[in-house]
DNA sequence: ACCCAGGGTCATA
DNA sequence: TATGACCATGGG
């Protein structure tokens, strides 16, 4: 099986995701740390205090004090750990000069960039790389090790950099013979990465997750998927 | 009451 | 390199 018509299917099922939700770039990047092993519900709440206080700029969250950084970040969870690296990611984000300085930077430079932050680890970077920077990137999340090992795409101990490589590498080969079902718009990398992850979360969050392990899911007749079969 | 969520770091062996 | 503890809120 390949990774593009398992793409049509989701696509076909969940339709358009329009990730990110978040207005600007930098929106998208405080998004990204929040929803660290959390429940998107509760990042918008911290996003929106962090909104009606004035603080979804990197100067504010500088300059606040840590305590009420934490309080507004709150609903998010973990807002002590939160808003530690929120401020290591406003740090960095400004000693860099800004979005403007740092999308001059090729893919691969600003993602061993992005790494050296503490508390921005390989997922992170890559949702700030593709959402926020628009990178050819592929986003690994527990979702795709889930549903992709219970189709056979993807080893039980595979590490992250090497799924990641091969998603990338494996969809870039399938794309320079698209199925004619390939929607037009999701034949550039960006957008097809973009849509993909989205779709894969869409899945994640609604059918697929029965139970943690559920051996037949995605794949079995008694799966109440029949989305991604066969 | 329990399980989980759009992870990452740190201490230990 | 590979586990395990830890971080913490809110919904099902």
């Amino acid at each position: 099986m390949r990774l593009l018509p398992v793409f049509i299917r989701l696509h076909e099922h969940y339709g358009p995701q329009h990730w990110w939700p978040g207005e600007t770039p930098f929106e998208i990047m405080v998004g990204a740390v929040l929803t660290q092993n959390t429940a998107w519900a509760n990042v918008e709440r911290a996003i929106a205090n962090l909104r009606r206080a004035r603080a979804l700029e990197p100067e504010r969250i500088l300059r606040v004090p840590p305590r009420a950084l934490a309080a507004w970040i709150r609903p998010a969870g973990y807002f002590n750990v939160k808003a530690r690296r929120l401020r290591n990611f406003c740090r960095w984000y400004l000693e860099r000069g800004g979005y403007q300085a740092l999308k001059k930077e090729d893919t691969a430079t600003l993602r061993h960039d992005l790494l050296s932050v503490n508390g921005v680890g390989p997922e992170t970077a890559d949702d700030i790389l593709l959402y926020a920077f628009e990178r050819p990137v592929f986003v690994i999340d527990a979702y795709t090790r889930r549903i992709f090992s219970r189709l056979g795409l993807a080893e039980d101990g595979e590490g992250y950099e090497h799924l990641r490589r091969r998603f990338e590498a494996g969809l870039e080969k399938e794309l320079r013979r698209p199925p004619a079902a390939l929607d037009g718009a999701c034949r550039d990398r960006v957008r097809l990465f973009n849509e993909y992850h989205a779709l894969i979360v869409a899945h994640g969050k609604t059918v697929c997750r029965v139970r943690p392990n559920c051996p037949g899911c995605c794949l079995s007749r008694a799966c109440p998927s029949k989305i991604i079969q066969d």
